[in-house]
RNA sequence: GGGCUCGUGGUGUAGAUGGCCUAACAUGCCUCCCUGUCACGGAGGAGAUCGCCGGUUCGAAUCCGGUCGGGCCCGCCA
């Protein structure tokens, strides 16, 4: 018998029984309005004092006490319909009203003000009754299945791995599990699965996946939680090129585009864009394609330039790079000032600019470039009247990341980018070594598990940093409207390649037995060519959804700090429980 | 670890050039009235020493220093 409203439009003339919370109650004195609300809507139920049982538990309810009612469905004459709920042309005639708890006036507005994200987390339990909410919920248990299902009808297999596991050398800060039964020692939990997974493939698994938790003890972000978030997280065996993962999962992130979302696709055929391409082209490794603006290398033109700024970048074997903003000419000097200090945030020494009107470039820098390099610039990067074009005149790194910042900011600024639109691309040939400023030396791109391309042979070759730092890795990454949202790589699964790898950095074989020794071990014993990926679940669900906080697609996120303030973790714990674990803290009540 | 920014009744905001602030508005809460509302309406009422500590001043929500907490970003992280 019991209904939930939003069917009960096709009910007219049947009892029914409702139960959910007091959206709201409206007195009329002899008339009482109650609007009921479930997980599905809105129900608005009449009170009449005829019924006076009921009537006088009316006259007492409050909002969000929560209540159960039976009651005739019934039709409303015209005038009384309310077009703005979809159960507005219907309500309930109430017959028997039962409180079946009360509430306390809330801290936070189900259905009003917004409030702070501390009392948002605070209070996730009454937040979470937010029809947004309650909606993001169902939706990611769609969002599950959906993946679930093509991950099954193309014969991936669904396995789990522990969550109590090893400390991992490479990445993230580790959360670490003390044992009991081994004073002194401890687990980690996973960062990913990637060693099992690798080691399922040696195990003889064809195609495995997994909708994983991985544990991260690394500073938040707004598209990055604290702690625990989710992957799918899959591994093929018998797979040497990364196209082949490529292609068997990117239906799968297109119908979700699509199909799960609603969202329209910028591009139906996924470009492959490789990394230092999308470096120079967007300043980026995730660009954001659902624009242009694309950054524009004017070093060779400008070669000749008396201009001092950019004639020493580009003595110093630098570039100069420039970006044109359409309609960008009516910035405020405030706002350019702005831009400026974002330029310097992210390392330039000032932002030049120029701008078009009346068919005339003006600008303080004019004066210092000649007629045909002020005519070249404009060209190449087809300026038009109201136009600015801004400049990066640095190394090519520094210049391409300033540039990649501000070409998001004035996207953002011109509303450039489409929320109904999702632009996928895959992000290829990444450098298997990296240079580390900080260490001064080479060290790995990304993880070391990846194969070099052109494997042994392209390792040995190298002899210098140069060239070490020349070698591709098969590894690439899939990004959706300027968020990274998978990452994976062809492995590398031939012990000696694995060693040499470390070798040309000077690890020696004892430390790669001693940091992947299950893995090496397993691959002496017939491991299979693999390769596979990871897609972030809660970054791709938080874009699909337009969400642009990530806490705000999961029912139970940590704050910016870690804690989750809604149940008080971190927490102290009995002197007891840390004596078993051979644990002495200085303070537990710190 | 660093930069920026915010902190005012339960909630959301205003007040920021120091005095008119004995802190305003909306919403929520309490009491009463009301038989067609749906952001119901009407009358009345309670509720904040302006995050905390210190300083400047005749006088501080407002200025200064410190501190705590939140958010965004960099570092970090895939």
């Amino acid at each position: 018998m019991r209904t939930y409203t939003i069917d009960s439009k096709d009910k007219i003339g049947e009892e029914i029984e409702l139960k959910g919370w007091v959206q709201s109650r409206r007195d009329h004195g002899g008339l009482i309005f109650i609007d009921l609300r479930d997980h599905t809507g809105i129900t608005q139920l009449v009170v009449q004092p005829e019924n006076e049982d009921s009537f006088s538990i009316a006259e007492h309810i409050r909002d969000e006490y929560v209540i159960s009612v039976e009651g005739e469905v019934v039709a409303r004459s015209e005038e009384l319909k309310n077009p703005n709920i979809p159960t507005g042309e219907i309500e309930v005639r109430v017959s028997k009203l039962t409180l079946l708890n009360r509430s306390e006036p809330l801290p936070i507005q189900i259905d009003g003000n917004d409030t702070s994200e501390e009392n948002r987390l605070k209070y996730r339990f009454l937040y979470l009754r937010r029809p947004k909410m309650q909606s993001m919920l169902t939706k990611r248990a769609a969002y599950y299945k959906f993946i679930r299902d093509f991950m099954e009808q193309n014969e991936f297999t669904e396995i789990t791995t522990p969550v109590l596991a090893n400390s991992s050398p490479e990445g993230a800060r580790d959360f670490l599990v003390p044992s009991r039964f081994h004073p002194g020692k401890f687990y980690a939990l996973p960062q990913a699965p990637q060693q099992f997974k690798q080691l399922l493939m040696v195990g003889g698994v064809n195609r495995y996946y997994q909708i994983a938790t991985c544990f991260r003890d690394e500073d938040p972000r707004s598209d990055r939680l604290y702690g625990d978030f989710y992957q799918l997280d899959l591994e093929m065996s018998f797979v040497d090129d990364g196209e082949e993962v490529r292609q068997t999962t990117e239906p799968l992130i297109k119908m979700l585009a699509k199909d799960f979302a609603g969202k329209k696709l910028l591009f139906e055929d996924i470009p492959r864009i490789n990394y230092q391409e999308a470096m120079d082209r967007y300043g980026s490794d995730k660009p954001d394609l659902r624009f242009g603006m694309e950054l524009i290398d004017l070093t060779e033109e400008l070669s000749e330039t008396e201009f001092g700024v950019f004639a020493n970048s580009i003595k110093n074997g630098g570039v100069v790079k420039a970006i044109c903003v359409k309609d960008g000419a009516n910035l405020s000097r405030s706002q350019i000032d702005k831009y400026t200090d974002v330029a310097k945030s992210e390392g330039a020494g000032g932002l030049a600019y120029i701008t078009y009107e009346d068919g005339q470039p003006k600008s303080t820098i004019a004066k210092f470039l000649s007629e045909t390099e002020l005519t070249i610039i404009q060209s190449k990067l087809d300026a038009k009247d109201g136009d600015i074009v801004f400049f990066g005149a640095d190394t090519r790194l520094v210049a391409n990341k300033v540039l990649g910042r501000l070409r998001n900011e004035f996207a953002d600024l011109k509303d450039l980018k489409d929320p109904n639109v999702i632009a996928l691309a895959w992000i290829v040939d990444f450098p298997f070594y990296e240079w580390d400023d900080k260490a001064n030396k080479v060290d790995f791109g990304h993880n070391p598990f990846s194969m070099p391309k052109g494997g042994a042979e392209s390792l040995e070759s190298a002899k210098t940093d140069e060239g070490l730092l020349e070698i591709k890795a098969d590894q690439y990454d899939l990004v959706m409207n300027g968020y990274e949202v998978c990452s994976g790589a062809v492995r590398n699964y031939n012990p000696e390649i694995m060693y040499k790898a470390f070798d040309l950095l000077g690890y020696n074989k004892d430390y790669v037995n001693q940091k992947f020794g299950a893995m090496i071990n397993a691959f002496k014993y017939g491991a299979p060519p693999h390769a596979g990926c990871a897609f972030g679940l809660d970054r791709i669900f938080m874009v699909l959804i337009g969400e642009e906080n990530i806490r705000e697609v999961v029912a139970f996120p940590k704050n910016g700090s870690g804690v989750d303030v809604m149940m008080n973790s971190p927490s102290g714990v009995d002197t007891q429980q840390l004596a078993e674990l051979n644990i002495k803290v200085e303070d537990s009540t710190k």
